[in-house]
DNA sequence: TCCTCATATTGATGAATTTCGATATGTAAA
DNA sequence: TTTACATATCGAAATTCATCAATATGAGGA
């Protein structure tokens, strides 16, 4: 019948209302810098890490990685959080689950 | 320490050495059209289904379904066999494990 | 073999995405 | 209130992507 249960999973708690946004957390893990950037963050101190860190190890432009950070918060994989002049970010609920 | 054990799975598991792969796949789900496809795959009978009855359920132009579900053959995501003049498409383990 | 049906591939087009440099915003220190 | 630093936003260029119509391939059936 169901294959190990992704069916009911799939078609029940992501009904058909659910797509656009699951697709949307999916379509931002689906970019190497982006799947980096979420690694970065958690095996960071306390599962957060500053844009400061971040930029370096990606090698990109610091826009580059702050418009990736904005995806990511906006699909509710990240949230931020200013303390002083640095943004730091860490892993939502949401992001929890899908990467688990 | 390490939030809720996904920064071992993520650094650990899905070592660097895995991103591109894991990436290929998160892209694979990241479009609306692909992720109806495979929970409709995922929902079909014995969790397999063809491109015939795939094609009227998204609206969309055959050689596009065909096209997704190449991606998503190529990501490793699905199974593709062909019995008689169909084709029918089916969840990979890598796909169950995702989206569980 | 010839025909029909199911699916795949090709080629083209418009839209979305990634990236950068330049600039703006915001935070705290001098 | 300047100044310096960290991050965000803007505008543009190059690339990738989703989609379709047309055509090719491949598998049975007549």
């Amino acid at each position: 019948m169901y294959a190990d249960g992704v069916a009911k999973t799939l078609t029940l708690t992501r009904s058909p209302r659910a797509i656009p946004k699951l697709a949307e957390q999916y379509k931002a893990l689906g970019d190497e810098t982006r799947l980096s950037l979420i690694m970065a963050v958690a095996a960071g101190e306390n599962a957060e890490a500053c844009v400061c860190d971040l930029t370096p190890e990606t090698g990109l432009a610091q826009s580059t990685v702050s418009h990736h950070l904005k995806i990511l918060v906006d699909a509710g994989l990240l949230d931020r959080s200013q303390r002083g002049k640095w943004a730091f970010y860490s892993l939502t609920e949401a992001a929890k689950k899908l990467l688990k």
